[in-house]
DNA sequence: GCCATAGTACGACCGCCGTCGAACCGCGGC
DNA sequence: GCCGCGGTTCGACGGCGGTCGTACTATGGC
């Protein structure tokens, strides 16, 4: 069949049921701030294992589902894998400027992984 | 003498000694935001004793603390009251757009004192 | 069929932060 | 000098969220 029965969907919240405060603590912890940009850095959609942070795979799984939970990413299974994307441009009409300066603010002081 | 001796002044930080994480914990908390709102929605200063918000005295002198260390807001005494002053400008330089963008937001989903 | 790989679920632990009340301080009236 | 009002300080408490390891599930390759 085209769809295969146990087809791995991943549940993600229309934007407008998202509040201000799922998004702002969300982007406040540092371990998902550092997914955020390095998402944001990226120009393909990055898979759960190659993101780096200091924190096990467990929490790692945790911190995707917040961020999936907030609006901030989306989540889709190719595989094996699970494939992560930004959602910038809902979050940019549900939150004008917000997720961008947020960005552009964890760039300018060594957003990403600081090697 | 010009200057009094109790003097009662009030320390800030330099805006550039403030870190994004600091400025999104400050953020993050609702009452904080309640507060950062009304001082937003104000045309003039406004004493500690102003502020709608649902918690003791005590802990609104706490989410003042911590709102000043981030740099967000400005004290100063006025005989026997402490006033409070968006430090928009600085957070502005500092953190382009980020105020901005939270205070618009949280004023789209009713930020003010709901009445 | 079987294994390896990618990620999830669950439960436990722990530290931190928001909250409060009570005691206190300092200034300005009177 | 004394009081009262505006705020602060302090200590205690409670809950929530980030962390981990371990056990588990699902998919794809061989």
């Amino acid at each position: 069949m085209a769809r295969p029965r146990t087809a791995r969907t991943v549940e993600h919240p229309d934007l407008s049921e998202v509040s201000l405060q799922q998004v702002l603590e969300a982007l406040v912890d540092p371990v998902r701030r550092l997914v955020v940009a390095q998402l944001a850095a990226a120009d393909e959609d990055m898979s759960c294992g190659t993101f780096e942070a200091p924190v096990s795979v467990s929490t790692l799984t945790h911190h995707f589902n917040v961020l999936r939970e907030a609006g901030v990413i989306r989540q889709y299974y190719v595989g094996t894998t699970k494939l992560n994307a930004l959602r910038a441009d809902d979050m940019e009409q549900r939150f004008p400027g917000l997720l961008g300066a947020v960005l552009a603010a964890s760039a300018a002081e060594g957003g990403a992984v600081p090697a």
